[in-house]
DNA sequence: TTCGGATTGTGAATTCGGTCACAATCCCCA
DNA sequence: TGGGGATTGTGACCGAATTCACAATCCGAA
C-alpha cells in the first residue's frame, strides 16, 4: 500500500514508539518532540526523526508531532487498520499464559483458537476458548480467516506444526520453540529464553553495552 | 577475557549454532562443515565461517570442524563455563511458565528465586520452588549470587523492580514486560508478544522477506 | 513586525553487518 | 607420490543502519 519501504530495523521500532505514544497521549500530552519520544525508547532523537520521515510524516518545525496523528500515522503504516485472526498451537504453561495475555490493550490481533495434541489438555479451557484438537485447526482456520500462528509446542513436533501452519495458509509465524524453522515463505519470528539468557550471559563478562 | 570482541550480532548467533551443534552430537555426527550449520541456521555459509573465525576457532581445510570441540569453543565464548543465578520477579500466568520452562537443558542457568508481591501468589509453589515476598528478594539475591533478573511482572511496576534489580548488583535483566526500561548500566533485553505481532503485522501487508 | 528559542527533516559521513570469491589447505585414493 | 574434491579463512566489496550537523521552519513574546 504504502509506496516507499520501510526499513526493517524502522518497523521493530514502530510499536515502540506506538506504546510510547499511547501513554503519554494518556496522559494528556498532545504534543510530542523527538527528543520526548527518543527518551522513552531509549533511542537517539535523530534516529526517532529518521524513522518517523519514512512514514512521511509531517511533524510541525519548531513545536513537534501532534501525538493523536502520530499515533493514527503509525498504526496505518503497521497496518493495524484491521484485525488479525491468531492461533496458539501448544497450550502447556508457555501457551496457556500466552492465551492469557492482556497486553494487547486495544490492539487488533484476536486469538480465534487453541489447540494441542495432549488428549488430556484437549478440551480444557484457557480464558474463553476451549482448547482444540490440532487435527481441527487446518479447517478451523480456513473457516475464521486465520493469518498469524503462533507455535509453543515442544521442540520436537514444531517444525510439523509450522508445515503445516503454512499449508494451511498462515504466512506469519511466531515461534517460541527452541528450533529455527525451515518454512517455504512463511515470514518468521523466533523468541526463545534460553537464547535470550545466553546472550545475556555473554555480555556479563564483555561489559560495555 | 578473550582478546577480540566479537560483534553484537555474532554473539546472538553463537547460541543458534550451540543449539545446532548440540542436536548433531546427539546425533552422532563429530564433524560438521560450515555449510551444515547454515541450512540449519537459515543463514548463509559464510556467515558462519565469519562468526566462528570470530572465536578464534579453528576449523579444518577440506573437512570441517570437530563438532565437540567447536561446542566447547562456543560455550567458552558465550561464558557458558559457570552457573549463573537467575530470579523471576511477576509470577503470574507468564511468570509460572518461565519458571517451569525445561529448555535449559544441560544449560548453566538456575532459578533460584520467584517473587511476587500478590500475597496470594506469595508462598504458592512453583516447580520446586516457593514463591517469596518481593521483599525478600535483596537480601537473597546478595546471598546467592544472582546474577541475571527476569521481569514478568505487569507494565506498571517493571520500572520499580528494574531499579531495585539494578541496586542490588543485577547486571543483565531480560524483561517481559510491555515497558522500555530505563537503567543505569545494566544490560537489558525486551522480549514483548504484542511488539512481535505488530512486527509481523507489517510484513503481512509488505510481503517479501 | 521582528527576534530568539525550539524542533524538524535530511544530506553526508560513518560504522556495522552481510556477501562474494578465491587462495590456502586438507584428506583420500589411485 | 601426486592429483582431485572438499572446505576453511579472509580480504574486498556492498548495502543497511546509525549518527552528525545544520538549514529550514515554526511559535510566541516584545
Amino acid at each position: 500500500m504504502n509506496s516507499v519501504t520501510i526499513p526493517k530495523a524502522t518497523v521493530a521500532r514502530l510499536p515502540l514508539y506506538l506504546h510510547a505514544l499511547e501513554i503519554l497521549a494518556a496522559e494528556g500530552t498532545c504534543t510530542v518532540s523527538s527528543e520526548m519520544l527518543a527518551r522513552r525508547v531509549n533511542v537517539n532523537a535523530a534516529k526517532v526523526r529518521k524513522d518517523l520521515s519514512f512514514l512521511g510524516t509531517h511533524g510541525v518545525r519548531g513545536v513537534g508531532y501532534d501525538s493523536s496523528e502520530l499515533g493514527t500515522r503509525i498504526r496505518e503504516a503497521l497496518g493495524l487498520t484491521r484485525d488479525f485472526g491468531v492461533v496458539i498451537v501448544g497450550i502447556g504453561n508457555l501457551g496457556a499464559a500466552l492465551a492469557n495475555y492482556d497486553g494487547f490493550g486495544e490492539q487488533r490481533f484476536h486469538i480465534v483458537g487453541l489447540y494441542d495434541a495432549d488428549p488430556g489438555t484437549i478440551g480444557s479451557k484457557v480464558g474463553d476458548l476451549v482448547v482444540r484438537d490440532v487435527r481441527h485447526m487446518p479447517a478451523d482456520i480456513a473457516e475464521n480467516n486465520v493469518e498469524i500462528g503462533i507455535i509453543a509446542t515442544p521442540a520436537a513436533v514444531a517444525q510439523e506444526v509450522a508445515t503445516q501452519l503454512e499449508q494451511c495458509g498462515v504466512r506469519s509465524i511466531l515461534n517460541f520453540a527452541q528450533t529455527v524453522l525451515q518454512v517455504e515463505q512463511a515470514d518468521v519470528r523466533r523468541v526463545d529464553l534460553s537464547t535470550e539468557l545466553q546472550i545475556l550471559g555473554y555480555y556479563l563478562r564483555h561489559d560495555q553495552s
